[in-house]
DNA sequence: GTATACATACATACTTGAATGTATGTATGA
DNA sequence: TCATACATACATTCAAGTATGTATGTATAC
């Protein structure tokens, strides 16, 4: 119809990644039309050219959207904790399973980038940005594992590179499995306790020796 | 050209499975046209259609090529060690592992079902299958553990249900970031590194309580 | 303060290409 | 000769891209 004001035309490009986010879900990335967004958006696809280059540019977006707060809040935990990295581990990744698990958009979209878009062509960039996010998080968890062994805080059967591999994997499999039927199990609960089997098992590495009677955990 | 003998057809439909998979590979499923795989095959697309269906029956027939075998494999290995439920735990996902690293078409394959298709639509029944798959598998390893909290073989810290979909996620995870780039780690190594770190923090809850803290979260 | 010009924020219409499905042709083996 | 195992040809659909229309906000001149 007409030009709207700036706020307006933020609140049009905001709609029209919701429309998405529902269109994606249901049809898959490239299953789902642009007309299809429009329509659910209640626009026409030439409001969609306007905000975004093409579909790939408009998924690019939509993660972002809920990337951007993600890295944030994983960034403000990097901060703390200098003095305990196994606790800090713990609470960077039982953060993120809060944040999958608790907000429905994340949850749609993390659903969407799991098991509705092909990781090729013109998404093929989103590859390499995943997996070099991922190795950057990998590096991360290995370098306070170092530290950690180094004070003796978990024991040295397993190498610390493979150790984070292994968390990383643990945590990504069990968002990717959760997304596939959030009502399968509790994904923040049962997350936990895994983490913890997991942790723990790093500490056993105390001992040497696993069933002997120690305490791997050093007072508070 | 003309009619081959049975065995001539039964060559060309594996070698349209092999082009599809290659094809798929590259352009993901959806992106991926019939042309392109009849012609990566050496053959017109009459040929596919003859053999199968359509797209999402010839995905399908892809994916049993390789599941089959696989879920043989598995079931083997579930007869035997009727004492021993972690070493047969243990045994049975290094397998998993080995499986997937050793066959480069088991490789691709997963590789394609993990990040180059989209579960919807027609392909929809596919992530059903995926979940129950899963269920039963996890069902599988849950029964594994119980049997050893019976024996006193792992600790009572971990709820057999969590550590099974724990260990699920963590073998899942392992082989979803592999494939993404195989050259990325060892898979088998870390793999088993990874996974019996797990176990011995099951084993580690033995001790019923750890050093200082009880269970510091939980809730739903 | 009002008139004008321009940029913005979309809607509409058109073109093009490509993939699907199907119908038909054809050569061969049993 | 008849069903099989394909190849070829055709019709339909549909989404992407693009060009253009249009109405309104906004800045500037006076």
């Amino acid at each position: 119809m007409a030009r709207r004001t700036k706020e307006e035309a933020s609140a049009t490009r905001s709609l029209i990644l919701d429309a998405a986010e529902r269109v994606f879900e249901k049809h898959g990335v490239s299953g789902a039309s642009l007309q299809q967004i429009a329509q659910a958006a209640g626009l026409t696809r030439g409001a969609i050219y306007w905000h975004f280059e093409d579909k790939a540019a408009l998924f690019h977006a939509m993660m972002e959207r809920v990337q951007l707060p993600l890295e944030e809040s994983l960034q403000s935990l990097r901060n703390a904790d200098p003095g305990e990295p196994l606790k800090h581990i713990r609470a960077v990744l039982v953060s993120a399973l809060r944040q999958v698990a608790g907000d429905a958009q994340t949850q749609r979209v993390f659903g969407i980038a799991a098991h509705k878009v092909e990781y090729t062509g013109e998404l093929g960039t989103l590859r390499e940005r995943h997996i070099s996010g991922r190795d950057a998080c990998v590096a991360d968890v290995e370098r306070d594992l170092r530290q950690a062994r180094r004070r003796g805080q978990i024991g040295k059967r397993t190498p610390p590179r493979a150790a984070a591999l292994g968390l990383h994997a643990l945590i990504d499999g069990l968002i990717h499995n959760w997304v596939l039927a959030p009502r399968g199990f509790d994904l923040v609960k049962v997350g936990t306790q895994a983490l913890d089997a997991y942790l723990a098992g790093l500490g056993a590495g105390l001992d040497d020796r696993i069933g002997t009677h120690r305490r791997p955990e050093s007072a508070a």
